[in-house]
DNA sequence: TCAATCTATTTCAAGCATAAAATTTCTTGC
DNA sequence: GCAAGAAATTTTATGCTTGAAATAGATTGA
């Protein structure tokens, strides 16, 4: 008889209150997610989830694709491919037609730096989540999508 | 028969999917508690939470103790309770007994835009949180449960 | 043609976040 | 009393993030 909550609470706390156990899980998984990326491989989130969109699209990605994919601000993209291209790891060329666009790719150096970070980072995440075997896996993605299909989301 | 996965994939890879899931559900969530923070109320969720914790202590809190709860830097507090004490929402009182330390309070203006906050945070998330009934709730809490405990976290 | 408009990107100002260094104030051990 | 260390906070440097303004280049329609 599974019965952890009081009736008598209105249904919004008890929503209240999943969603502030659901923002802790996520905190504190992400922030150890950033952790690790600094101490072991002296990088960050931001820009991992650039070079992995840049990783899927060989042939690059403009600006303003990198944004939407990644749902962030332009004028944001712009500071981390700078850093990255820095570092080395990323590079802009020209769109042939068009002067004002430009397409950013990884550098061979940014594609082995990536495929390092990715696969830590996957194997963090087995780690972090090693708790959830298929059952649950799949129990926690419906609902997943019931929120996102509640929100009127729409995929990438 | 629920077989949304296919059993060839590795478990590594169902728990980056799932996390992708994850992140990408709690961050548009996220994201649109922050634009209406913004454009209803003109504030901010950092702002929202060091108000909240103030909310619970209304003796105050020092600046180490706002940090420890909210887990995120000193230096970090000292720009939001300056920004919030600028706009006569919390302010400062001397410790008795320690010139080093400070106790930190809401103001009367600062509790009652707090509670209507609260009452709108509330709101907005009953609404975005609304495919789920007390069943998927519960399944749901017992699932990040198991993820937290994963983790080796403590409570707050 | 060429002015109006649209598109792609960067720049800017402000706020948030961190770790590390600096400052000020207590506390402790002699 | 006082020097050494610990504690509370702020400051600093750097990076991420946004929305809004600015810049540069393309497109379109009279």
């Amino acid at each position: 008889m599974p019965k952890t909550h009081p009736t008598s609470e209105p249904l919004s706390k008890q929503r209240l209150r999943l969603w502030l156990r659901f923002l802790k899980a996520q905190s504190s998984i992400e922030a150890e997610i950033r952790r690790r990326l600094r101490d072991q491989y002296g990088s960050t989130l931001p820009r991992f989830d650039v070079m992995s969109a840049l990783a899927r699209f060989p042939d690059g990605l403009k600006m303003s694709e990198i944004s939407g994919l990644l749902k962030v601000s332009n004028g944001n993209v712009t500071g981390i491919v700078d850093r990255l291209t820095q570092d080395g790891l990323a590079l802009r060329v020209a769109v042939p037609g068009d002067r004002r666009a430009q397409l950013v790719r990884l550098t061979p150096a940014g594609q082995s730096a990536f495929a390092e970070l990715a696969q830590a980072h996957e194997a963090w995440l087995d780690e972090m989540l090693g708790g959830l075997g298929p059952d649950e896996l799949d129990g926690f993605g419906e609902l997943l999508d019931g929120v996102s299909e509640h929100l009127g989301e729409g995929g990438d």
